[in-house]
DNA sequence: GATCGTGCCTTAACACTGTTAAACTGTCAA
DNA sequence: TTGACAGTTTAACAGTGTTAAGGCACGATC
């Protein structure tokens, strides 16, 4: 009796799994046995487990597409820029280990970067040539990586339980009185992450408006 | 007979290993035999694997520390943050999977972040007040995070013979005709990374010298 | 010098992983 | 009625991290 299985409500229900027990419990038998089926049914719809993954990582970043093809033509280039930002922010932090598992990812789908054609042609519009359009996007895309996977290693561990990460804890493991400036530091480091990523991507439309000579 | 394992040996043949067969072919089993030795004697040794991977990681950034705190008391802060820039990007990129794998880590070394205090010291010597060093510092981290994780995403695809990522067959897979600016990006994204890390490294200078108001 | 303890390693084994081969069941077409 | 084929099952394989138990060699103790 078939099980009515797609491709579609695999990957939905590896998302499910992945965000309950996290990366090490998304295994074969655990996704099949959510889908009320044997393991190896999943290997009739989906050539590997890497190929799921794959195409996980191909669906955040469609749905970062989406979001992109969705704005208004001629939405100005920082509210562009900023949406774009958030929204891969909430998609990579949206999954349990999304930021490092569906960062830096090889997008299997060339419609999502086709999807990219109408942001350029947004930014063309504003008075940027497409090398500075590319590079600021781009700017500001490494920044919101690597943004995200040190704030969700940082939300994971104190999650767990690790206090390594308090800054009570952090302060007496370092010693306030060998590194008092590195213990402080902890207070920025480790404060309201939505506000520092705001003033961060702030600054970084400053650089780019500069750089690129736009209004 | 006792093979004379220490954990700096086991650490150093488990780089090697990694650095020849990846993350996956980084095995207990075939650490051990790399080693002499029957895989359950690392267990002595090393608490798990995830505990060595950890080891492995404070490693990396404990390099990172070591050339930081290596450098002259009152170095310019764009020199100090150019060779920070550089040399998480070449500790990243040193190691196959590098930048997935060792960002975002738990430092378990507070020796590590003691290593930045004499840092801070040099940039509040130069006018920054402690926020501001301690957020252009975390601009720059963040976005050197980003761009690593990128670059060796696409670095390690291209060398692996998976051309998705070459120019031509980039423009062949979007379609030029529908997405010319998208394809035309590619030359960008793809082009010598030195030359675009180093770029993006020179516009963030720019944003700290604003943003912290010093010279 | 024999005995013990303990550091370090081995063998054996467990539960689990991704994955494949082969067999089975249903459904729809000829 | 037969046949093909989509979709799933059971069985199995090689390999994974990890633990338990035992053994071997060494240095200290009586």
């Amino acid at each position: 009796m078939p099980a009515g299985l797609t491709k579609a409500a695999i990957v939905q229900a590896a998302f499910d799994l992945l965000d309950e027990a996290g990366m090490d419990g998304l295994t074969v038998r655990a996704l099949a046995s959510r889908l009320g089926v044997q393991a190896p049914a999943l290997y009739w719809h989906v050539r590997s487990k890497q190929a799921l993954l794959d195409e996980m990582a191909t669906q955040v970043w469609r749905h970062v597409g989406e979001v992109m093809a969705g704005l208004p033509a001629g939405l100005p280039w920082r509210e562009v820029t900023v949406t774009y930002a958030s929204t891969v922010r909430r998609e990579l932090l949206g999954h349990r280990d999304g930021a490092k598992a569906f960062s830096g990812t090889t997008l299997t789908d060339p419609a999502v970067v086709r999807r990219q054609e109408t942001t350029f042609e947004n930014f063309i519009s504003q008075g940027f040539t497409l090398d500075d359009a590319v590079r600021s996007l781009l700017l500001v895309h490494c920044f919101t990586i690597g943004f995200c996977v040190e704030e969700q290693a940082v939300a994971q561990m104190t999650a767990s339980g690790d206090d390594r990460y308090s800054l009570d804890r952090r302060a007496e493991l370092i010693g306030p009185e060998a590194a008092p400036l590195a213990v402080a530091a902890g207070e920025v480091i480790f404060g309201d992450p939505d506000a520092r990523f705001a003033e961060m991507l702030g600054l970084l439309l400053g650089t780019i408006t500069r750089a690129a000579g736009v209004g």
